[in-house]
DNA sequence: AAATTAATTAGCAGAATTGCTAATTAGCAG
DNA sequence: CTGCTAATTAGCAATTCTGCTAATTAATTT
């Protein structure tokens, strides 16, 4: 769940691809251009989130349109502050082997 | 800053670690019987974790006792708090959009 | 000082991640 | 169909991550 999500997030670029993601829905093309990195780098980068469901794809005549997905995003959130104990709404994933007291 | 934080808890055992942190400080030992991995293993996880301050380590006698460091964890929640524009959910105010418009 | 307990560090192999260039698919225009 | 643009997939090398066993440090106990 939430576990694909903090991993696709744990990159610097894929953070930065989800910031420029805030002020709407951008191409793949776009997105490249806006950093250092080469097209087909970015474009990983693009199937790394998608595939955490961090983002959504919608094909637009040739090119792609990529967009934000905020509830992943809020429950990937909402898992880390579940760490500290003050829970936002969701159950984190509690799989532990259970020992000690 | 963050960038750390977030990597670290990008791995199930250091997040599973940090749920086990909820309840009270523990020691390695305690820590490395939750879990399958061997006690090196953990210990590693452990410095990873300590490495990006979401926990901090304080020696008792022969023990070393671990605890969460709740401040950076909240730090790392604002983080992809922050990810979220006013895209599709605006209710919440992130503290780093830029103010003057 | 030697033994014991608690924990880390060292070293190694296997797996995963990253980022590149080159090749390929997908859709559209002529 | 051919060519053009947008984007992904295929391979490949370099790097990092993970997890193990063996060796080592640290503090206590006898």
């Amino acid at each position: 769940m939430e576990i694909k999500a903090l991993k696709a997030l744990a990159h610097p670029v894929r953070r930065q691809i989800m910031v420029a993601l805030r002020s709407g829905a951008k191409t793949s093309g776009e997105l490249a251009d806006l950093f250092d990195a080469s097209w087909p780098t970015v474009s990983r980068h693009l199937a790394t989130l998608k595939e955490a469901d961090l983002i959504t794809a919608e094909r637009k005549a040739t090119s792609i349109l990529y967009r934000a997905n905020t509830s992943v995003l809020e429950d990937a959130a909402s898992a880390v502050l579940a760490l500290i104990g003050a829970d936002d709404g969701d159950d984190l994933n509690n799989d532990m082997k259970e020992a000690a007291e």
